[in-house]
RNA sequence: GGGAGAUUUCCCGAGUGGCCAAAGGGGGCAGACUGUAAAUCUGUUGUCUCUGACUUCGGUGGUUCGAAUCCACCAUCUCCCA
């Protein structure tokens, strides 16, 4: 089986531009083809995992990436399938934004002796002259045709600026710069990207009359057709600070039945045959397959040892509600005790678990609080209810938020 | 340049002088049921010194015993005409 087989097993592949031609560069030949990230935050999330999973498939086969920042692009914002305009960045934040996307992404691709290819499309784009540029490259674009494209429809609605409008132009530069300079001839992207990688594919025809490719690949959705890797706190982040090592492993331990397949398919190089056998699982059997999930991608963002450590503390915690290392934690000072007590109310403000008193009320008031002393649970009765000093074994208790949520609270002198 | 309209609590969206901390829906949180799943049902969702008090309805002033609701100005956005 070739790599493009393997890719459309795994339900990768959503378009492509020419089926057989791509077909056979993929798995017969040796291309350098690049993939673009918009810096619009500091940190990669869950939806730039396909895009860096299928950039490692082709690298192992021998293609060459090139990872693009949008540098220049991330300036405008893509509009494609937006409901609004995105916040303007400033050039500071960019810069920044790009760099913490860069040691992130050294994990997952090897950037070593041109193995891969950084670059940063504000190199070419921030200097371009702006009647040149539209006299070369901005003729070849129709914007009635722009204007039918099914990704500016919301836009048409709500209002687009012309200013938006110029990403996919840019974009579709883009390629033709990596084509004329790295000799570039596929884009890979995801599937909002079809029409600026149609634009780009049109273009490096027009000016340079190569015929060059473009390829998507299927969004990652749960099976309501809602975009994976966003909780009600933002994006799980691939940076450890921004999303723990612990938060991640549970994103993913928690997700929904139909998707463990989807996802061991798409984000894990787990062999086929094996995801094969994990799919006949039923029932709470499934809960293995959520494990392995959860463990390989761990393992791929923040690496064995974290992923390892992350799985114990979930097992330990779930299994025997016995205390774990890995847990965030709040530490408290003594002298906010008062006779040797303090209201588990203030406890709870203080470690954040609730975000004011009213909800701290509620939450003991709707039996969602425990307190986990020497591995023994305890619910809290009472909104007064106080901890005492000589509660703190080993100077630590647990504080059980719901049936998920742990936190440590340590005693600090 | 001229004209019409909009701005409400996390989101959508009711509310046009007191009964408004503000309907309804979504989302979130908690409880029951469970498999750390889904579905379902229940409660809850501004803050606090919590059967009461305080602060919110783009901003600033004003009218009034009393304003999210009326008036003036400002800001932002949408639409129409040129």
């Amino acid at each position: 089986m070739g790599l493009f087989e393997e890719l459309k097993q795994r339900g990768l592949i959503a378009q492509i531009t020419n089926e057989e031609k791509v077909r056979d560069l993929i798995n017969n030949q040796k291309i350098t083809f690049y993939i673009g990230f918009d810096p619009t935050a500091d940190s990669l999330h869950v939806g730039h995992f396909v895009q860096m999973i299928v950039m490692a498939h082709m690298q192992k086969a021998g293609h060459t990436p090139i990872a693009l920042f949008g540098g220049g692009t991330g300036m405008i914002g893509d509009p494609s399938g937006k409901t609004d305009m995105r916040k303007m960045l400033s050039h500071e934040q960019i810069d920044y934004n790009i760099n913490c996307f860069k040691k992130q992404m050294s994990k997952f691709i090897d950037f070593s002796n041109n193995k891969a290819i950084m670059v940063n499309n504000g190199d070419w784009l921030s200097n371009l002259n702006y009647i040149d540029f539209l006299r070369d490259v901005g003729i070849h674009f129709s914007v009635n045709r722009m204007l039918s494209f099914e990704c500016y429809k919301q836009r048409l609605e709500r209002g687009l600026s012309f200013f938006e409008l110029n990403y996919m132009i840019m974009q579709s530069y883009d390629f033709l710069y990596l084509n004329k300079n790295y000799n570039c001839i596929l884009e890979l992207g995801g599937d909002d990207q079809w029409s600026n990688i149609i634009g780009g594919v049109e273009l490096v025809r027009r000016k340079e009359g190569k015929d060059v490719y473009g390829m998507t690949f299927s969004l990652l959705t749960t099976s309501e057709g809602k975009k994976m890797g966003k909780t009600e706190n933002g994006a799980v982040w691939l940076d450890p600070n921004k999303t723990s090592p612990f938060d991640f492993y549970q994103y993913w331990r928690n997700i929904d039945d139909k998707d463990v397949i989807k996802c061991l398919k798409m984000l894990t190089f787990i062999p086929l045959e094996e995801i094969e056998k994990l799919s006949l699982l039923k029932g709470q059997e499934i809960n293995k397959a959520k494990e392995i999930l959860a463990f390989e991608l761990t393992s791929l963002v923040h690496g064995n040892e974290a992923a390892k450590k992350a799985q114990e503390a979930a097992k330990s915690i779930f299994d025997s509600g016995e205390s774990s290392d890995n847990m965030p934690t709040t530490k408290i000072q003594l002298n906010l005790f008062k006779n040797n007590c303090i209201p588990i109310i203030d406890i709870l403000i203080l470690s954040k678990i609730a975000t004011s008193k009213g909800e701290a009320r509620r939450l003991i008031q709707q039996g969602g609080i425990s307190i986990i002393i020497k591995n023994e649970a305890r619910k809290v009765e009472e909104i007064s209810n106080e901890i005492s000093i000589n509660n703190f074994h080993d100077g630590f208790i647990i504080i059980k938020k719901g049936k998920k949520t742990f936190h440590k609270v340590e005693l600090e002198n």
